[in-house]
DNA sequence: GTGACAATAACCCAAAAGGATTATTAGAGG
DNA sequence: CCTCTAATAATCCTTTTGGGTTATTGTCAC
């Protein structure tokens, strides 16, 4: 047996909707030796497809994307697994995206225009277990939990499917529309959109939109 | 074969702010003999600068950037090196950003979403001095012009009272209760949500609150 | 194998929302 | 003075939503 310890390299999927960003990222990460890109996907249902399937190290997730965002994918893959690293990919500088992100389970959040260096930096750090967040994302998570910090008992997360007809109730799609879309009957969708309004303590549908919308789900 | 004619490629300058995306972008067009990237710029200031000095035959330019636009390096470029032409790649899918990056000369609209065959046809295409857009954009453009025509400019602005209205209803309260906080009758309350819906062309009010909660309305 | 939970679905009934039309009044601006 | 518009309001009718209840299935964890 040699002496020399053979490291794996981490693997990486890719979640993004922009083939061309996806291609930089791709060069970028596949010149370091430590790291290996293992697949690619073009929204939060691929990427959860592709994630059961490769099972990888770290995941590099974009938040807003078509069919399936990427906060909704990471909800599913933190409950599915867990030790599967999320890094948030994102154009978002919205403080709700962030505090959302860390909230489902997101182990880091790095905007999109950051250096190439960084973007191996971040990769490196969360697959070792860390966090990796700016100093100035910090501060702000801190003075949110803290704003916060006792209140937090009722809060219940929507489930995967409760999620998805959130978006689409945000769409101003009537329940009937929603249920021919997601191949299910118009009482289910009633059942998860009254789901949805016990979680959130909320009224009706306009409301539990807005919600959505400034959640960055839609 | 010493008959074949060499074509010169095609001089193309990259003005975006994300070097990921920038190199994506490289790896693809690099990968085709007929086109050459003869450089990069990371903001619409740099942009101008460098296709005063390289000439390019195409400009491959973001939007939205720091320090100045793609809409602004647009106006600039196209007065002063017609023959250059500029092909923009964004995100946005905001009509406004399309129709303005039209008028303002662009030659082409592609969403960074595209597929990396779809960027070299597009180069390609605006290089021979055509236009590349998709058909729902020369549609949307066309309806654009033809409303500026008869009426004052496609959207009507909400009035301030429709503005109120809109915002109760983004937080959830219904018809009867907007009408007893504003002290008027509940069916002046409907009247005011259906010329809200009709101006902003959408269907029920979780669709309002989803508008209102993105324009920072709640 | 039991218990928890997500997703599916049905039934009923009341309340709310949506769509169309018509009409009155107060102000602003020509 | 006349026109245009925002805001007010009513009536009629249909569709959608909201609220409560019950039940079956599949999966996962313990």
């Amino acid at each position: 047996m040699s002496t020399e310890i053979v490291e794996k390299p981490i693997s990486v999927l890719l979640v993004d909707d922009h083939p061309l960003f996806r291609r930089g990222v791709f060069a970028v990460l596949s010149a370091d030796k430590r790291i290996r890109v293992v697949g690619e996907a073009s929204n939060g249902k691929e990427g959860v497809a592709s994630a059961r399937k490769l099972d990888p190290d770290v995941i590099l997730m974009d938040i807003q994307m078509p069919e399936m965002t990427g906060l909704e994918a990471t909800v599913v893959l933190q409950k599915e697994m867990p030790r599967c690293k999320i890094l948030m990919l994102t154009i978002s500088e919205k403080d709700e995206d962030l505090f959302n992100a860390v909230k489902f389970g997101a182990r880091g959040y790095l905007l999109k225009e950051v250096d190439p260096d960084e973007i191996i930096a971040a990769v490196l750090q969360v697959a070792s277990g860390e966090v990796r967040l700016t100093t100035s994302m910090a501060t702000k998570l801190l003075g949110e939990f803290k704003s916060r910090g006792e209140k937090k008992g009722g809060e219940q997360a929507l489930s995967p499917r409760e999620g998805e007809v959130l978006q689409y109730v945000a769409r101003g799609h009537t329940n009937k529309e929603i249920a021919g879309t997601l191949f299910i009957s118009e009482n289910t969708v009633k059942v998860h959109l009254r789901n949805i309004l016990d979680k959130l303590h909320m009224k009706n549908r306009a409301e539990a939109a807005t919600y959505a919308a400034k959640m960055g789900l839609v």
